[in-house]
RNA sequence: CCAGAGGAUCGGGCGACCGCGGCCCCCGCGUGAGUGGGGGGCGAGGAAAGUCCGGGCUCCAUGGAACGACGGUGCCGGGUAACGCCCGGCGGGGGCGACCCCAGGGACAGUGCCACAGAGAGCAGACGGCGACGGCUUCGGCCCCGCCAUGGUGAAAGGGUGCGGUAAGAGCGCACCGCGCGACCGGUAACGGAAGCGGCAUGGUAAACCCCACCGGGAGCAAGAUCGAAUAGGGGUGGCACGGGGCUUACGUCCCAGGGCGCGUUCCCGCCCGCUACCCGGGUUGAUUGCUGCAGGCGGCGCGCAAGCGUCGUCGUAGAGGAAUGGUCGCCCAUUUCCGCGAUAAAGCGGAAAGGACAGAACCCGGCUUACAGAUCCUCUGGCCUU
RNA sequence: GGAGAGGUGGCAGAGUGGUCGAAUGUACCGCACUCGAAAUGCGGCGUGCCCUCACGGGUACCGUGGGUUCGAAUCCCACCCUCUCCG
């Protein structure tokens, strides 16, 4: 059984392929992290989640943060707004350790529309 | 009160809700491995860091001896499992002082190097120069002999200053300073003191080679173990192939050998050797394990100047695996900014906002080094004021 | 997590105790050759600070900071950064 992070059955991927494929899905960027989403369409209803924080964000320390914050906004907003039977790939950018937790929040909901349309 | 020195400690606190990691308990389902739900308490550091040293642990290697090679350490004594660490002492340097800093053995075992400049750079003399007697002279000097005070240098030039002395000079003589040797005394030792003796001789560099003393097998938890597709390698059996020489018709037997491994050399010693067929077996991804309790913390007593040691009591719960500590809110504490009242400055009072250093365990310990907002405590030094 | 290697002009890359701000190549600038260009040849060419009207000169810098030495890019120590290897 895949780890699930606690937010209501989405699954965690870990896969390089799975990225590789959100790669070429809708992007929705914005100033603390860029919203990844592809659809699976194989009659899958549940949601699968991945983060990327590269080295360029900064050393262990801040790229580990920047990880727990992602997790903290998923676990928020996805269970709510987010796209069944779809992969969402959270990629960090520079700047999403300090932005404030409300902000992100906010922007996180604005990119899974943007996603939608 | 100001300036400073040494040492120790902490490194935001309390609470609520939603989550994460693993542990324990209970309930349901399942023969079972498991799985679903509920509850409980636990969950990063002083540096977890750099990986610079020392150990534990694991695997590999390790037959014996001598010499050697390579790497490291380097005043003396003590502490320690050990150390390149720590403590105490000695010597040298810095500071008015509290204190701080030092790779701090050996340069008469040997070798090398000391650029440029300079007459000369390591052993004393040559060059320039100074000088009485004697000899020669074309009257400018030259030869013989004596001498090192003098030489625009240089990091460094053969004790320094002064007086005497001399043809010129020289520790040649003397005084003071410096230096060397040093009976003897103190100290476990490093070393310190020192009567007396010596006219003074041994430049620097060992973070150059080196000498001396002491220490050191290699790799690292991505070690290693267990379960486990495939390939290669490995083992067993069969077949083929299988150095030279002596004796023998032959079978056989004796002698001599080649290459590789065991850090180098020598001697003894041990192991291995080409092709092919079949069988055994094989361990990558992954899973489980190694995986956290001890050279442990705190307190009392005893020993020790101290580092530390002994003993008694007491306390204990991180164990992940693309890697768990986050998010939101309230109150308080440092800190900063702004506004109002203090007289417009200061202390102070009230209010609002911002806001938390360096940094995240990855097998575990002992050190070192480096990063670090701020806070607290102890001891000491110098200066100023008051009594 | 562990094990190693390396930092020198704009770039590449020698130099490993003195005469070294430092060879050489490349890039750049000027001149020559050409109708013009390329190629070729010759010459020049780092940065900061200070002095100078200027020409020019002094000084420091070989990742950073200390140390040894008369003298350090070179030897020693600490730190920073970059790269490689191990499942």
């Amino acid at each position: 059984m895949p780890a699930t992070d606690g937010a209501g059955g989405i699954v965690v991927l870990t896969r390089r392929r799975d990225f590789l494929a959100a790669n070429a899905g809708r992007r929705a960027p914005m100033p603390g992290f860029v919203l990844l989403v592809r659809p699976r369409d194989d009659g899958d209803a549940t949601m699968r989640i991945g983060y990327t924080v590269t080295k360029k964000i900064g050393n262990a320390v801040v790229r580990n943060r920047m990880k727990r914050r992602l997790r903290a906004l998923v676990r928020e907003v996805l269970p709510d707004t987010g796209i069944a039977g779809a992969d969402h790939v959270l990629i960090g950018r520079a700047g999403g350790v300090e932005r404030d937790f409300a902000t992100l929040r906010s922007e996180l909901g604005k990119a899974l529309r943007k996603v939608l349309r």
